[in-house]
RNA sequence: CGGGGCGUAGCGCAGUUUGGUAGCGCGUUUGGUUCGGGACCAAAAGGUCGUGGGUUCAAAUCCCGUCGCCCCGACCA
């Protein structure tokens, strides 16, 4: 593909808070249609046909089997499992021109069910899986954060049948190490598992795969000591720990290195850097403190706040023992391990920021829980016979008797793992893309290409990689150096070849990498095997980290 | 669904308080000079000011309705 041909711009000023976001609305990869509805790009299209493509493979590896349903569903399948009446307006219902109801997909258990139902009728069939890529649409309340939370994305969702809770908990492991080696695979190891709620989707036993990020919207509680991890959603034991009395009413939390509060503003949200004003509550015996800092324009109620710390109770903070050093203040150093607790409910635009982790970890009782922010980038049910009962879904066991198959069911919305990644794998300029999901493998910058040779041994170069097999970017304008490799930051490439009058001066080609590990030069005759060489090493690197499937 | 904000050229914005027939930056087109981190000069194109109605000699500007988008909450696989 030449830059020159290829549909898209690059802007140069930054245009959303979420970085993500930003840098891909920045390089042409996402245009936003309406809310929560973006249309894709070339590049951003090559980077979802390529987690697809991974998908596809991880799935079939357990046994799964490819099919499709349908988006548009008539209401009578969801009125046979009960949902059309207990999913609330997230779920986008209208009616055909024959005034029946209708509804969009969101989820497909219903649809797997009405599937699997009558062709699977003997336990001989048993167990499989089927799972399909498709578009859901979601009526979400609020979207937010480009691909991040969405209305309408594309999502890898799988259904599983067993006929024993045993079964179910031995595909529901392999389904586990499969999505551990998706997000190897698609550049982003990071992702841990935690323990999930399982919402309206039913069942007992789930799992939320996430990313731990500032940005994310889940908040997670997780021990280093005993290695326990959950959503606060269903970290029923915490609920029921001193600690609740604060964590309940505190709706976001940080937990970072040294910051200072125009850092901590930064990540809670965009506009507060330039007018924040805070008080603080120092306790010198420890250096513990809380902090509570608002958006300049909010007016700050100290007996208010000083009340309702005293009411929260939270078990860290002795605020009777605690020195008030209020005011506006600058820059102050918090502590190392501080965790920032935030109520925005409390006054206005308020946040509350505490000390010190003592919170007791719900499973080994140590006092070492820390509170993280994760974005959701997939998940596994344990759904049991929920659907399959409601809809009379059976199949005859070994003894001849009439039984309900078991349930699980397994998601991965597309879109945000790209933004994900984005969020995870970016510098200042622009994304770093993992070179198993990059938009193409390499970049050929043909700097001064109105130079003959320039353009003739670019071109050749282009042919050259090409035919071996690899995805070449060819940026072939006529533009400054300083523009083009600017724009080149922005499709983050993972190789990036630089020609040039210059470098054709010595016989060779410049050959760096993206995350700028790598800066050497190539002879130009060595150039197609060399660059062949780097785009395997790299592949190499990251399917080092990919777990063994089983 | 509550609270706040915004719709003016492809993108980002000013102009609205105090009505007078639309402007700036970036981008785009053309010509010239530049050339390894978003170059410079000159010329040019591009907008029924979200939309419907009202007031007025006159509306981007004032009034009423409506649609859309953003942020903060509520909610949420």
């Amino acid at each position: 593909m030449k830059v020159s041909q290829l549909l898209g711009e690059r802007y140069k000023d930054r245009v959303a808070d979420i970085e993500s976001q930003n840098l891909m609305t920045r390089g042409g990869y996402i245009k936003q249609v309406g809310n929560g509805i973006y249309s894709l790009l070339p590049p951003a299209k090559r980077i979802q046909n390529k987690i697809e493509r991974i998908l596809r493979e991880e799935m079939d590896l357990i046994d799964g089997q490819e099919v499709l349903f349908p988006v548009a569903m008539p209401a009578a399948l969801w009125q046979s499992s009960g949902r059309w009446d207990s999913i609330g307006s997230e779920l986008l219902r209208f009616k055909d021109r024959s005034g029946a109801d209708m509804c969009l997909g969101m989820t497909h258990e219903e649809a797997a069910v009405h599937m699997a139902n009558n062709i699977a009728g003997t336990y001989q069939k048993y167990p499989f899986m089927i799972y399909q890529i498709q578009t859901k649409f979601r009526d979400e309340p609020r979207a937010r954060g480009g691909l991040i939370r969405v209305r309408e994305f594309t999502m890898k969702d799988a259904y599983s049948f067993h006929t024993s809770q045993a079964d179910l908990e031995q595909y529901y492991d392999r389904c586990y190490r499969a999505y551990e080696r998706i997000y190897a695979r698609a550049g982003i190891p990071e992702v841990i598992a935690v323990k999930s709620d399982s919402g309206m989707m039913g069942g007992k036993v789930s799992h939320e795969f996430m990313l731990l990020t500032d940005i994310g919207e889940d908040t997670l509680v997780i021990c280093p000591e005993c290695g326990y991890r959950a959503n606060m959603e269903a970290a029923e034991c915490i609920v029921h720990n001193e600690a609740d009395a604060v964590l309940k009413p505190l709706q976001s939390v940080y937990t970072g290195e040294a910051k200072t509060i125009e850092d901590v503003c930064l990540l809670l949200g965009s506009k507060a850097e330039k007018s924040c004003k805070a008080v603080v509550y120092q306790r010198n015996a420890d250096d513990s403190f809380v902090l509570i800092f608002t958006r300049g324009d909010v007016e700050v109620n100290e007996t208010k706040l000083t009340n309702y710390l005293k009411a929260a109770v939270h078990p860290a903070v002795d605020i009777e023992n605690a020195n008030l050093c209020a005011g506006n203040i600058g820059p102050v150093e918090l502590s190392a391990k501080a965790t920032v607790l935030f109520d925005r409910s409390l006054v206005g635009a308020t946040n509350l920021i505490c000390g010190a982790n003592k919170e007791a970890c719900p499973s080994c009782h140590r006092h070492s829980i820390r509170i993280r922010r994760g974005i959701e980038v997939g998940n596994i049910f344990q759904l049991g016979r929920r659907y399959t009962e409601a809809m009379g879904m059976t199949y005859d066991d070994e003894n001849g008797n009439r039984v309900n198959p078991i349930m699980g069911c397994y998601g991965i919305g597309v879109g945000r793992l790209m933004a994900s990644v984005c969020e995870e794998k970016h510098d200042q300029y622009g994304p770093i893309w993992p070179i198993t999901i990059a938009p193409w493998e390499v970049e050929i910058c043909a700097l001064r290409c109105d130079n003959a040779q320039v353009k003739a041994e670019a071109a050749s170069l282009y042919d050259a990689l090409t035919r071996r097999g690899a995805e070449v970017l060819l940026d072939d304008r006529a533009v400054s150096a300083g523009f083009m490799f600017s724009d080149a930051d922005l499709f983050g490439c993972p190789v990036r070849v630089i020609i040039s009058p210059k470098t054709l001066g010595r016989g060779v080609i410049e050959l760096v990498t993206r995350d700028k590990s790598l800066k050497e030069d190539v002879a130009l005759a060595d150039a197609p095997a060399r660059i062949m060489a780097l785009i395997q090493e790299l592949k190499d690197q990251i399917w080092a980290k990919v777990p063994e499937s089983i």
